[in-house]
DNA sequence: CGACTGACTCTCT
DNA sequence: CAGAGAGCCAGTC
C-alpha cells in the first residue's frame, strides 16, 4: 500500500542523510523531503518503513527537542539509549536542538535527494 | 463523502 | 515551562 509511496522514499532517503551525532525533527525532514507541512506523514513513514532499511528512526523527534514516545515507553529508552550512544544527550526525555540539532548544508542536501 | 486518528507544530495562557 | 486549543495532512473505516 501506501509504503511504496514516493513520498515515503523520500523521507527515508532524507532520515538516512541525518549525520550520526545528530538528530532532526519530523517538521525538518518533512521540508527536506520536499513535504512541507506533513510532519504526521514522517511519523507515518517511520512506523511503515522495513527493518532491513536500518532507518535511524532514534534521530528523529519533536520540534521541540522531546522525543516522540512517552518517557517510561519502551521505544523512548531505547531511543535515548541509542542517541547515547552516539554522544547525543538525552536529559528528561528531551535533547538539546541547539548543540545537537542537524543544520544540513547544500552538499548533504544534495547527496539526500541522490542529484 | 464524512468522521476519527495520530511517531506533528504553533500560539496563547 | 506545562497545558489547552486549533490547524494540519494522509490513511482507515
Amino acid at each position: 500500500m501506501s509504503a511504496h509511496n514516493p513520498n515515503y522514499q523520500r523521507i527515508w532517503n532524507t532520515v538516512l542523510a541525518v549525520p550520526v551525532g545528530r538528530v532532526a525533527s519530523y517538521g525538518q525532514i518533512a521540508d527536506l523531503a520536499g513535504l512541507p507541512g506533513r510532519a504526521r506523514l514522517v511519523g507515518r513513514a517511520m512506523g511503515e518503513a522495513p527493518d532491513e532499511l536500518e532507518l535511524p528512526w532514534y534521530r528523529i523527534l519533536r520540534a521541540s527537542g522531546q522525543l516522540a514516545f512517552p518517557p517510561a515507553s519502551k521505544q523512548a529508552i531505547r531511543q535515548s539509549r541509542l542517541l547515547h550512544a552516539e554522544g547525543v544527550c538525552v536529559n528528561n526525555n528531551r535533547v538539546n536542538l541547539k548543540v545537537f540539532g542537524w543544520q544540513p548544508d547544500m552538499a548533504e542536501l544534495m547527496f539526500a535527494l541522490d542529484y
